[in-house]
DNA sequence: ATGAAAGCGCTAACAT
DNA sequence: ATGTTAGCGCTTTCAT
């Protein structure tokens, strides 16, 4: 042994790691082909004499190997990866989704990569392009986008990545015209028309809606969906206000509407919520009480929605199960959307009045 | 051109798809060879003519080239990829730290990939070994483990991964005698006891604590400081309630503890801050009081500890920078810590009697 | 500075 | 049923 515990070899190759065991390790301890090992260990059909299989798990055992992933794809030809692209992953929203596409990825064995786009579509294109180069099975695209931002242009990426045998899976109907892409959709407007009734039933006739930009799906069906069970019901929602998906900007919008004016009784809905939070805090710094006098809705029923005081009306949809269909729409060909329920649950910040 | 849009080939082999364009097909396109292509589109030093470099970045862009990340991992012997291990991606504790594992990723154009363990030991164990097979640059163990579950053989996965020329970087001090892997450490304890102090001082004199299984490091570290702290002000952690880190554990342990009776004045102080919340719930559940009846403390101020009400005490560690932290901690070879400065934040779920 | 060619670790025909 | 061998797409000596 020399004085750096590796073993000289007899080319005298300066090795300065040893390296994991490879296959050919394995075949060459059990005194088996490349090929036999190959198969016992990771091909699919099993045709190999019960001795010679023993032999080999033994010495992988024995060795500690581990197959390669990426020489495995290369020479398959394809990667056991599924991209996830959320906006933010410390969002409860994309947490939940993303930790229900883990829970798929785990039974099949496939590993799940995830990119940040921060809302920035240029990034999204830019991130998309990179993730090619991973070549993964799928890309699910949980990143509330705005509809084609400019143009043609956009989604190009997209089209080169499917038209190489990739699967693009996005939340929410795409715009396009494009068949190829599969989507697994929130019934967005639907729950949000039936929080706009129930809210109108419950006596408000005056609304605020926090929205993201025109354009992002999103926040439009929801907002459109609202805007039309509260129009149902004698409701109307006299003022919008913009701001993006995160609190901050909830916040904000909310203390620009508060500075503009706000008459009791009126109800505001913010599009997530995430940006009802942020308004509720921005309505208690106003030094405004929330529910009798601004009343919040919101839609997601992320966790923390049951433990703000008081506790926040809002749409729940099945996150995580819908994580777990993006993840099928990917591995499965004949998939076909379960159904995913969306629920209002009318909770303390808008009491009856 | 052949009716499937594809020309057809001298040795008609029935291609089914386009592939994505080769190195191979930019080399061929740009009248270069391999080498020089490969040199000017990935491989470091700068050797190549002006002209060359230029048709072959053309030829590049013509063809839509993106490398082929498996085959690079393959003939470079490494991948681009940090693994990241945390028990529940939709916890917003582990949310935080994987945004900042992400923002460093993206960086250095690294990819990562993550694995949930449930926190089940046994189930981490075989993440890290199929993690093992990416050939990561590095794994982040964000996970809370529990000290040598079972004897020696608990880590000998992650042995082998370091042995490899692996980094692994965990969240806390590791327990045994390694050298090699790397920890982000977050003053656990030191915060926890200054939580203690701070609410001994608002006048608290006897608490529950609802902690892990003994074992869980986090968890005993937070417990342990937040005793002594307290105890040095005059107080007395009297009971321990056992959860795990979940919000449904920590309201069930409370209302055990409940059930068992609870003082008025009491202080309960959660591992986290997602227990406390849990315990919130179940407080009020049983008709109690948060706050001047039941007071509550937690640890890690995630963004509803804020929301709730009353807003919860607890102890600010800056999440998303520990993440980054831990990033470094794998891709830089002379890393050392920068200090996570970890704060208490005292609210209304504590109010001095 | 450029190209030819030998790998990287593995899979999948294709023999045998 | 097992072994041979030609790739997979790319990197990297090693010549030139």
């Amino acid at each position: 042994m020399t004085q750096d515990g590796i073993a000289r070899t007899p080319d005298a190759s300066p090795r300065t790691l040893p390296h994991a065991a490879t296959l050919h390790d394995v075949a060459r301890e059990a005194g088996v082909s490349l090929a036999t090992a190959s198969r016992v260990l990771n091909g699919s059909e099993r045709k190999v004499a019960e001795a010679f299989r023993e032999r080999v798990e033994r010495a992988a055992e024995a060795l500690g190997y581990t197959p390669n992933v990426s020489a495995q794809a290369t020479a398959r030809g394809r990667s056991p990866v599924i991209a996830l692209l959320v906006a933010d992953i410390a969002d409860p929203y994309f947490g939940q989704i993303a930790a229900g596409v883990a829970r798929g990825a785990d039974e099949r064995g496939l590993v799940v990569t995830i990119a940040i786009t921060e809302r920035d579509p240029e990034r999204e294109n830019r991130i998309v392009r990179a993730l090619r180069g991973q070549r993964p099975m799928g890309l699910i695209l949980a990143a509330s986008r705005a509809e084609h931002p400019d143009g043609a242009e956009a989604g190009s990426e997209l089209e080169a990545f499917e038209r190489f045998g990739g699967r693009v899976v996005a939340f929410g109907e795409r715009h396009g015209d494009d068949g190829a892409e599969r989507s697994v959709v929130i019934d967005n407007a639907g729950g949000a028309e039936e929080l706009g009734r129930r809210m109108a039933a419950l006596g408000y006739r005056t609304a605020i809606g926090i929205a993201a930009a025109a354009g992002v799906r999103t926040s439009d069906d929801r907002l459109d969906g609202f805007t039309r069970g509260f129009a149902s019901g004698g409701g109307r929602v006299e003022r919008i206000v913009r701001a993006d998906f995160r609190r901050e900007s909830g916040a904000a919008a909310m203390a620009g509407a508060l500075a503009e004016g706000v008459e009791p009784g009126t109800l505001v809905f913010g599009m997530s919520d995430v940006v009802a939070l942020g308004a509720i805090s921005a309505i208690r710094a106003a030094g405004r009480e929330v529910g009798s006098d601004i009343a919040v809705c919101g839609f997601d029923d992320v966790p923390a929605s049951s433990d703000v005081t008081p506790s926040l009306t809002t749409v729940r949809i099945p996150l995580n199960d819908a994580g777990y269909q993006a993840f099928r729409a990917i591995v499965d060909e004949d998939w076909q959307q379960d159904p995913l329920p969306v629920e209002v649950v009318v909770r303390d910040s808008t009491p009856g009045r």
